[in-house]
DNA sequence: TCATTAATTGCCC
DNA sequence: GGGCAATTAATGA
């Protein structure tokens, strides 16, 4: 039996009441997903939705020439594979565990009713999906004009806020990254990434090793990316 | 210890 | 900057 607690203190749900709560959270399964194994696939029928309570999830499309592009990383306490708030019965992206995960999975049929009957729930799944589309944005922008160093640190500084971790040598991205995981976020090569981390980590920007950055000098970086 | 996976670097376009 | 290859390093079975 799930508890309430898992979730009661989310905004998402701050207009439901115990009794609400209670009987929604029966309705939801929870669901273990193994670090690179999927949570669902492009184009498969959404038959749910989900909260992440713990973990990170890599959005992944897969261009038409075969390459993997990461469209973005889902932290905890985010919903997810809501399709059916942007109108689509199947998946518009693969999701990926990129550490293991546990998240609540209810059936996409509850949503239609959710969304109506519960204000905080609906305007939580519009924040999240308003954040999304001004990311995505952003990121049109940078493609098209911004130089890959920028590219780069935009993409490192965006999972900074997402995955921050305080460490004692600076601010750790708590996700398993490897340079083509970078790369595939920001449109250029695991080489550039390479290159990059390894100037970045001779004037003391950050520190990086085997899948792991730590951001040791927030600010340089954040201007570097600002010129 | 071995096989696998990740990261670095140099050379060339 | 990217592509490629050679080499080295780290990791996990």
């Amino acid at each position: 039996m799930l508890d309430v607690a898992l979730i009661s203190h989310l905004p998402n749900f701050a207009d439901f009441s115990r009794v609400e709560l209670e009987d929604f959270i029966r309705q939801a399964s929870a669901r273990r997903v193994e670090k690179n194994t999927h949570f669902f696939s492009e184009g498969e029928t959404a038959s749910s939705f989900y909260l992440l309570l713990d973990g990170y999830i890599r959005v992944v499309r897969i261009s038409p020439s075969g390459e993997q592009i990461i469209v973005r990383y889902i932290a905890s306490h985010e919903l997810f594979g809501i399709a059916a708030a942007i109108g689509r019965d199947t998946y518009p992206a693969n999701a990926v565990a990129a550490v293991d995960c546990v998240a609540l999975a209810w059936p996409m049929s509850l949503w239609p009713d959710t969304v109506k009957r519960f204000p905080s729930f609906a305007n939580s799944a519009s924040a999240t999906l308003g954040n999304r589309l001004m990311d995505v944005q952003d990121r049109v922008i940078e493609l098209a004009t911004e130089q890959v160093e920028h590219r780069v640190a935009a993409a490192l500084l965006k999972l900074l806020e997402q995955a921050g971790k305080e460490t004692e040598e600076g601010i750790l991205i708590d996700i398993p990254l490897t340079r083509q995981d970078v790369s595939d976020m920001s449109g250029t090569t695991l080489h550039t990434v390479s290159r990059l981390l390894s100037s970045w980590e001779q004037s003391g920007l950050v520190k990086s090793s085997r899948k792991k950055v730590i951001i040791t000098d927030k600010v340089k970086l954040t201007n570097l990316y600002n010129r």
